[in-house]
DNA sequence: ACAAATCTACCACCTTAGTGGTAGATTATT
DNA sequence: AATAATCTACCACTAAGGTGGTAGATTTGT
């Protein structure tokens, strides 16, 4: 099955926890731990001499951490892919790791075999992520509630303009879609920015895409 | 244990769906179906009827389909808790159910025991999700890979100010923030906007954020 | 050491955005 | 029917954004 012969770096700087780790993957005929680091820049150095199939990065390390490993060994151009395994599910860090292009996102809590299975996944190409965190995930592309309020305070036409600012239309071309004046289109920015206390339309655009306000 | 006494309206307009849910929440001591529905139009009369507590929605109906039922009945003011409950694992159907507010999107695929977890779950709080779907979100989440190259194409500066527009500031701050003239700041937003062929800085801003550049 | 790219700065000019005010027409609300 | 809110429109003015050009200083690559 799956792969043949994954070569796989280890990255944490607990000893005990890389010698757990070593002992399970050498139990899988074809996956082998061929360097183990103790830090980022250690990591960084060791994954252009060694070049592994699959880097396993622990989040919280001290001096480099996880994130910035990641993107320092990314730039360099190494091809290995490359997976968190940390303790935390926080929203912030699993966030981080995804947008600096993670080619997975493991708890260490997971069960072995469930590593091992994640582990053949990725090599087959999948964004592998631990179960645990579909809640976290989410919940980060939910809207926030409280911003459901302030399109509250907007008049119908003010959201509908509100819109198209956040699709970054200008003043002259929303007059042209609505059919109505220029000027009359800057009545309703102006009283928008004014109720939602903002001082631009690209804060306002800014506010409805992180908002997800439509 | 958890909640005593759950109702719940069942809305999928196959009848022997229906018939299975219903068999399998009998089950639960804590759980009573009060409601059936076979279509959108049905589902929201019902929901002000019954006003059960939770919702299980299918998301594919003839008529309205789910995410509209899901609306419309968040907007007629029904307390209910709405899980949609359906065989579609794709993104735009995940993503769109998740902008407009449900809490949970389960698989119909799903384990029964899983099933009634969920529903416990949900009325505690919180937003369940079945796990399958972690990977769906997390791609969401993702830079898309192709934007990458477009970052490459930008001197350093210019992707330091691009950030800054992508933050809302204006010329005037961002040379204060790096400490040069604005008319320098100014040259740099006219280079890079003519790089990545935008008219205006709030393209230059939303462009960032939909493609998750920082 | 030289060339190319980048960063800096200024200028003039034009466009777009935002503010303050007035004011008529339409739509809800009571 | 009367009031309030909203939508429409215009004006004048200030601020900010964007374009084109020139040009010196610095960094990078060869």
């Amino acid at each position: 099955m799956s792969h043949p012969n994954i070569t796989i770096m280890l990255v944490d700087d607990h000893p005990l926890l890389r010698k757990g780790v070593v002992q399970l993957i050498e139990l899988e005929d074809n996956l082998q731990v061929v360097a183990e680091a103790s830090n980022g820049e250690e990591a960084i150095q060791k994954a252009l001499e060694f070049n592994p199939d699959l880097i396993l990065l622990d989040l919280n390390m001290k001096g480099l951490n996880g994130v910035e490993t990641l993107k320092s060994i990314k730039q360099s151009g190494a091809q290995s892919r490359i997976i968190m395994f940390t303790v935390s599910d926080s929203e912030a860090d699993v966030l981080q790791a995804l947008k600096a292009g993670v080619d997975g996102y493991i708890l260490k809590d997971s069960e072995p075999e469930e590593l091992i299975e994640h582990i053949n996944n990725a090599m087959r190409g999948d964004l592998v992520i631990s179960a645990p965190l579909t809640q976290v995930l989410a919940k980060s592309l939910r809207p926030k509630v409280e911003s459901d309020s302030i399109l509250d305070k907007l008049t119908n036409r003010e959201q509908q303009i509100l819109r198209y600012i956040s699709q970054g239309d200008s003043n002259k071309i929303i007059a042209r879609k609505l059919d109505i004046a220029e000027s009359t289109v800057k009545v309703h920015v102006k009283n928008l920015l004014k109720k939602i206390n903002l001082r631009s339309r690209i804060e306002a655009a800014l506010f409805v895409v992180e908002n997800k306000l439509f």
